[in-house]
DNA sequence: CGGCATATGTTACTATATAACATTCTTCGC
DNA sequence: GCGAAGAATGTTATATAGTAACATATGCCG
């Protein structure tokens, strides 16, 4: 399985399908995707890169909307609290999830050359924060798992230069 | 072994020790442990805890250094460079190493009641997020590792209450 | 329609972080 | 010791990220 964002993916069917996801999990739990909060979850899933509110903030703009900060933070807000949007805290950004709805601690691998941003598909019980957690009974209830790094694409360019 | 900060453990001496070996690792390698640097340091140690760097401008005030906004973040500069501090992402905050020296890549465990945070020994390279960057040839440079929860004395706290 | 809850608009502000330049302190060759 | 170069600090101003508070609008239900 070689399926991530680093590699040609299919993003135009990865990006419809999360719509859709979302979509169906607001209509099952009774939430309001409001314009705004679509937009924002379109912007997002469109770049598949970690945006900064103000970043938003411009493209809501264009897209017309009335926009100062609070209009995107409680977007952000919304799309968070139900599991459409992680926030990467190592840039203070936002990506889009990519299994919307599906309850996951989620876990990302952030390229630094093309900023792309890959979620993983799901993090392990068995990694030694979470050992280290169970072993002096610290109860966790929330993790960040971010890893830093060079995609394979924008590692050969910088081995060429 | 349940030396973490979290038990009781013998916080003096921890400190004592963190900053002899910084002041070693100092000496060895040729930089300057100024006034200053040495001071957040100190402050950072003593609390076990996260602390802001406006919090620790504050401090810095009481200590009688003149503390505008870059007097701080230069030598957190210089501390997290050196890996004698480490950055929380997920609060914007700052914490002294508890392995100064040994070059590694560090994890955290933060109680959300007391706000103390413990350092991981070592992070481990078949933790999930390095397993998947491997397969796919992820090159990792930067690690983020935070896990958030209660303490098994807070959560005791808690229970009670 | 009226009333309640939710969502948005708007102003102003707090918190976090850096740019840029002037000044002082160290080091080291002379 | 003296002066130049580099390193560290002082200082002002500004950029970037996030929130409080209150006014207005919109959807929903009886
Ligand atoms: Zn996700
Ligand atoms: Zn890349
Ligand atoms: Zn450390
Ligand atoms: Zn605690």
């Amino acid at each position: 399985m070689t399926d991530t964002i680093f590699d040609g993916h299919d993003h135009g069917r990865c990006q419809g399908m999360a719509l859709d996801a979302v979509d169906a999990q607001c209509a099952a739990r009774g939430l309001r995707l409001t314009p705004v909060r679509r937009d924002v979850l379109e912007i997002l899933l469109k770049s598949h890169r970690a945006l900064g509110a103000y970043d938003l903030l411009d493209e809501l703009k264009a897209r017309g909307h009335k926009a100062q900060p609070p209009v995107a933070y409680r977007a952000l807000d919304f799309l968070l609290s139900n599991g459409f949007v992680h926030k990467i805290e190592q840039r203070n950004a936002y990506v889009a999830c990519c299994q919307p709805g599906k309850a996951h601690a989620p876990g990302f691998m952030i390229c630094r050359g093309c900023d792309l941003v890959a979620e993983l598909p799901s993090p392990d019980p068995q990694d030694s924060v979470m050992v280290a957690a169970r072993q002096i009974g610290f109860a966790v209830e929330r993790t960040v798992v971010e890893a830093e790094g060079l995609c394979p694409a924008c590692k050969r360019e910088e081995e060429e230069a």
